[in-house]
Parts: C-alpha cells; structure tokens; sequence
DNA sequence: AGCTTCTTCTACAGAGTGTAGAACAGTTCG
DNA sequence: CGAACTGTTCTACACTCTGTAGAAGAAGCT
C-alpha cells in the first residue's frame, strides 16, 4: 500500500519540504520550477504541468491517505498527514514487519549503517 | 525498483522458505497447496496455476535480480539470489535512504520498535 | 447574469503484473 | 532415427496504477 509514482513522489517532497499547506497551483509552479533546475542552463522548455495533472495527483495521494486537504477556503489547500520522517520511518517498519525473523533482519540492517548513524542508534537505545 | 507483485512475493516467500533451488514444478505445486491451504476446510479447487504462468514470474524475477537459475541441469532450478533478511535489510536501507535527514528517520523509527526489538539493537551495537 | 477561477469527471496511453496458450527445444523410448 | 513427452521461451491479453489533461460543473466577483 506504499508505493509512490515519481510525480506523486515529487509532489509528496515540495508539500514535505515547505511544510505550509499549499493550493495545486503553487505546488505546479513549484513542480515547474525544479524541473527546470534539473536539465542544465535556462531557457530550457520545462515540462509546465497543467493544474489538473497536479489535482489528480493530489486526490490520489489523498485517497492513498498521505495527503489531507482544506476543503473550507476555495482554493483548496493541501499538506502532508505526516512528516516526511514519520512517514519513512513507518514504511521501514512495514519492511521489517515483512520478514518473519524480525530480529535477523535487524542484526543485517545494523550490520550494513554508517557509523554515524549507529552513533545515533547507540544515543537513542542508551536511554530508557 | 524494489515491488514484488501479490505472486511474485508469494514464489519468493517459497523460495526462501525451503532454501533448496526448485523447480518451476515444484513451485508449482507448492502454491498450489499453499492456497488450499488458506481458503477454509478442504476439497475447494485451489487455484491451481499452469507452469507458464510460473515460469513468466520467476523469468522477471531473475530479471529484477531476485532469483537466479541454473541453467545446466534439465529442469531448470531456481533459486533466490539473498536470504530474505538480507533483502528485507536492504529494502530497509533503500527506504531509510530515502530521506535526506536519516537520523531523523532513525529517531522515530526507534520510537516504534518493541521492547525485544530494541534488546536486540542494543546488543547488536554493543550497549548492555 | 456573465466572466473567471477552481474542482470534479472522464479518458487515454504506457508500465507492471497475473495468467496462459502456441511454438520451439531437449530427452527418452521403441 | 523418429515419435512422444517434458520443459522452456514467445506472444498475448486483461487489469491496475500512474502520468497527463480536456470537458463539464460549481463558486465567487462585478
């Protein structure tokens, strides 16, 4: 139930990123914007997405449960449910709650993080 | 690059179940069983899927790296390429890379993790 | 009421997956 | 060797998901 295509993925980053709620026309021009900043110099013909694209888009996230809409102001305005971190953070519980041998995994998935991030793990496991 | 379709999940769950290279047959037959076995009592009809339909998975599951076959022997036999905790680790890190603050993730993915969850990170990192 | 701005409906093309027949290849037995 | 069998590869089709957007409907502004 996770899987994001790569314009929902985009979509999902900029409402993540500015984390005010914003209308599909912001978010297409904000769309617009980083396409443009990707391929090279400027000019370039930059992929304009019409509104309509971006408010299916934004149902279908909201149908998938990760977006929430403001139906009360008439531009309707959109935000992520949940931080970027929570989110992340869930689907990697969901990987894990995949596998039968959770334990196991763990042990590979310790085995294979950086050592900053085992610092982290060290930190957040030392208390409680 | 990383989801598996309802059947392909289902013939990798098998393939890393018994950890023997099988046969597109054998597999055959274990799917076969493995859905009676879900739905109810017994006699219902089971399903049962023609070895092409077999064959077609595990050929795009060789595709996306998952399975591997050898080739030599006259019933080609399949086998997967990880152990299901490695991949399932290695999923876990493709999700957890998928965030700029990784630390962040970490913090609340931390939170959520059960109590012998966390007993094993701690001996896995060398606290306790 | 008429124009403008948004939203919802409907549509379609392309990829991924489930499902399998048809065609082709390698073994085996008479 | 050639027929019968077993196994593999090709081709195909239906369905769902995603990107993409026009057409049609609803709301507000003057």
């Amino acid at each position: 139930m996770a899987s994001l295509g790569e314009l929902e993925r985009a979509v999902m980053d900029l409402l993540w990123a500015g984390h005010e709620a914003a209308t599909a026309n912001t978010l297409r021009d904000l769309l617009a914007r980083s396409t443009r900043a990707e391929n090279g110099t400027a000019g370039h013909e930059g992929k304009d997405l019409a509104v309509t694209t971006v408010l299916t888009v934004l149902s279908r996230l909201e149908r998938k449960g990760l977006v929430e809409r403001e139906r009360g102001t008439r531009p309707h305005r959109y935000q992520a449910v949940s931080s970027r971190e929570d989110h992340t953070a869930e689907l990697m519980h969901e990987v894990l709650g995949s596998a039968p041998d959770r334990e196991a995994v763990l042990a590979r998935f310790i085995g294979s993080v950086t050592d900053t991030e085992a610092e982290t793990l060290r930190k957040l496991l030392g208390l409680s």
